[in-house]
Order: structure tokens, then C-alpha cells, then sequence
DNA sequence: ATAATAGTGTCTTTCAGACATTATGAT
DNA sequence: ATCATAATGTCTGAAAGACACTATTAT
């Protein structure tokens, strides 16, 4: 139990006014239906009763020793995703943000393959469905600020796949580099030359032949595998935008 | 005054359990004596009492809107700077960052040249100093999460001082390419050939030559001086570490 | 055989690094 | 005149874009 003036040392005593409302909120990412797609959760309580919202909210502090398991348990509970891809975007606040008052929200980058969250089968409370990108920012608003943590998000992730390997959280355990030049393509919103893209993943030597081929109406492609799980590549040069 | 529960609209209630205590670190750094710097402040009062600290802390809810102001806020009260080039960095927190409580701290990267601030003139309660980067993280150790604070923002600035103009904002208003050249070669530990060097700069088209010319022994160099004061320059290749 | 897509090789462009040569100002 | 440093021009190398040509599979 907090009391509103308590003293943990001597001299160092703490107000009312000097706590914040805190919220973690992941901004996840998929291609769904082969459009980039953000999961959204329907509120079904006030503040912003009936909007749309990012599966975030308030930290279980007795839970979580940090953020970053803050972020987790978030997932896990709103959405029932355990293995993902994530990286702080950043962090907003003020006194504008929640009408109950002074608050504060980290957002989060996340990216998942799609095959990672089945919706139907997820037992939830509130409607949560993928929005495509798209749809995001018109007459619809959203709560709090997750418009524009959306905005930045996607600003993050496009910047990002210019020079680094970050798409690739968006493939299943294997894949072909069609199926990875399609993401970039979408996310850059060019088009970018087949040789000129196998040359570049080639050089990173990020990811192995499986020996696997592609079954489908045309030449097969190679299926790859990404050699390390987990960090992040930066190219030597990059993407240049036409 | 906050109730320990309340209603701000029907069916929304708030816990002690949501609050966390919240603070903003400004890692402001600076070339003092042609060293890169970092400005802390000795602590006066508990918790840490007697250790230095990033010129930061708890925002004043009532005068700041937002992250934003609150971190101006902080700058002007603690440092007395009002001029000065700052991003976000990133957030930290959990439960054993303050043996106040569950706590979240957002750190932002700041720089300035070392004249916007005159450390002596300023009438603080508290020491105030800046200390030279290589003097953190020895066995001198510093208030909450600040040392990973000022490892986290060293590293930001070193990633993008290959690819952005950054370290311009070290610079007074007008300097020389020598100068800046020297602040480049400091944060990212690489000599630069001088020809190099000017090429990028001059290709970026952000500088106008002043037409004076330093005085000193030597050939002069000319004093350059930014068109466009705040913003960013992302340069269209990196520098090639060694 | 044809269509569709994948792989290989080559040329061009951009931009950074290196180095030689020339220019300028202080002493 | 000498020294230290700045400016200019040229060559090299890395890496992306573009394109022609060849290879492979399904129909």
C-alpha cells in the first residue's frame, strides 16, 4: 500500500504530485493478406470507450521488475504472443494524453509473422483484429496518442529497412527472398531489382540455403533460413530511394 | 489533490497500483577542453546522497505540458540553458531503479558547445561539473540507471555521427571545418583525412562560407556557419571505420 | 514449346579513402 | 625561405542500380 507522503530514507520524502499514470504499448506489426497490418484491440471501458486502441495499457508493478518484462506480460495477456520481435520506439506523454490524468506511454516496435497469432482462437475479452496500415488516420480516431505512436512506428520501420535486415521479423522460420523483397517493397513503397536484392542478402551472409526448394507454378526459388535468431543486421550501404 | 482512488468518468476507476514515479535525464554532452563531457550534478539529498547524477528528476506536472517542456524545464532550472539541441534517447524502469518505488526515467540525448553554459556563474545548491567521458564507469559510481543512461547516449552518438551531421551541434555559431572535423574524429575514435572531410561536407550543401578566414599561424581556414539551425542532414553514404 | 520466374555476369553510378600537387599565410 | 596547413584533382575501391543473357520448372 503507498501512502501519499512516505519516507523510504531519511530527508527523501515523496508526493502525490510526483507520480505519473504509466503505460507500455506495443505497436505490432504483420503482413496480413499480404498488407502491412497493426493489431488493434476494441476498449470496452472508458476512457475512449469504443475505440479502437494498440494492446497496451498500465504495468502490473508486483508482476514485472522491468519494462521490458512489462512489455511481455502485455503481449502475452492482450494478444497471446510469446515469441516475438520487439525495440522501444519511444516515449510520450503529458497532460493531455488520458483524461484521468498527468500520464506517460512507452511504445513499442514489434513485428511478427502472422502465423504467430491465430485471432480466432484467441479467447479475448474486447474485439482485437489487424488494421491495415492504410486504413489508420482517417475519420476513425483512435485513444489516447496511438495514432501517432502508429505513424512513427511505421516512420521507424521504414527508415530502418533501408540500411538494416529488421523485414526479415516478419518471415516465418523460412522463406525465399521473394517473399523478403516483397516486404521491403511494401514497407519502402519501391520496387527493387531481383539481382540487385539477392546480391545484398548474399553479402550480409545473415541467412542459409536450406536446400529446400519453393513448390509452385515456376522456377523454384531457394528456401533460406536466418543463421542467428535475434539481432540485427546493418547493411554497408544502402537502399537507394528512386 | 489525487484521491488514493477515483472516478474521472464513470466506470474508470484509477489505483495507487497505476502510478509509478517518473523523471527526465538530459546526458548533455560537450567538448570541454577538446575532450567529449558529460555534465553531473552531486547529489544533496537522498536517495544516492553524495553521488553524482545526470542534471534530471521529477516533473513538475502542473507548469509542464508535456515530456517536451518538462525536459526544458529541467534544463533551465538545473543547468540554466535555454539554447540547446536535444533528442529522445530512450526510457528505463522497473522496480529497483529507486528504492523509492517502481520507477520510470526518460533519458534524452543534449549537445552543446561548452560556451552556452557557464558552469561558474551558476548560482546551484548543488555541485555541478562536467566530467570527461573517460572519467565514467570506474569505480566511482553514479545515481540510479545514469551510467547506462550515458553509455546508451554515447553509443547513439557515435552510431550516428557516421551518417548524419550530429556533432554539428557541438559547434558554436560559426567554426571551421578543422573543428568540426576534430569533434567527428573524437566521438567515433578514427582519424578522418582532411580532403575526405571537406568533400562531405561541402557536397551536403548545409554550410555558407562566412568569408572570414580564422587567424591563426598556419594557412586560415574559412568559418562556416549553418543555414538552416535545427534539423537534421543525413549524409548519402557512412564513414568507413577503419 | 511457352510462360514465368530464378541465376549469372557485366557495366554504370555514387561516394568514401588515399595520395600527390598546388596554394596561402605566419614567421 | 621555411613551415604548417588548406585546396584541388585524380585514382581506387565498395556497393547499389540496371540490363542482357542463361537456367529451371510447370503447363
Amino acid at each position: 500500500m503507498v501512502n501519499k507522503i512516505f519516507q523510504a530514507e531519511p530527508n527523501s520524502f515523496i508526493q502525490d504530485v510526483d507520480w505519473v499514470l504509466y503505460s507500455v504499448d506495443p505497436v505490432i506489426f504483420t503482413f496480413y493478406r499480404d498488407e502491412l497490418c497493426v493489431l488493434l484491440i476494441k476498449r470496452s471501458s472508458p476512457p475512449y470507450k469504443g475505440l479502437w486502441s494498440l494492446p497496451g495499457g498500465r504495468v502490473d508493478k508486483k508482476a514485472c521488475a522491468n519494462l521490458e518484462q512489462a512489455l511481455l506480460a502485455k503481449l502475452k495477456s492482450k494478444t497471446g504472443i510469446e515469441n516475438i520481435f520487439f525495440e522501444q520506439l519511444a516515449t510520450y506523454g503529458g497532460s493531455d494524453m488520458d483524461p484521468r490524468g498527468w500520464s506517460v506511454a512507452t511504445a513499442y516496435l514489434a513485428l511478427v509473422h502472422e502465423s504467430e497469432l491465430d485471432i480466432n482462437r484467441l479467447e479475448s475479452e474486447e474485439p482485437i483484429r489487424w488494421w491495415r496500415l492504410s486504413e489508420i488516420g482517417g475519420d476513425k480516431p483512435l485513444a489516447f496518442w496511438h495514432e501517432k505512436m502508429i505513424r512513427d512506428a511505421f516512420v521507424r520501420l521504414r527508415d530502418k529497412s533501408l540500411y538494416t535486415d529488421l523485414p526479415v521479423n516478419f518471415m516465418p522460420n523460412t522463406f525465399t527472398y521473394p517473399m523478403l523483397k516483397q516486404a521491403f517493397e511494401k514497407i519502402l513503397g519501391t520496387s527493387i531489382s531481383r539481382q540487385s536484392f539477392a546480391r545484398r542478402m548474399d553479402a550480409a551472409g545473415i541467412f542459409e540455403d536450406t536446400g529446400e526448394r519453393e513448390t509452385g507454378r515456376n522456377r523454384p526459388s531457394p528456401v533460406y533460413r536466418r543463421i542467428h535468431r535475434g539481432g540485427s543486421y546493418v547493411f554497408p550501404g544502402i537502399i537507394k530511394p528512386k
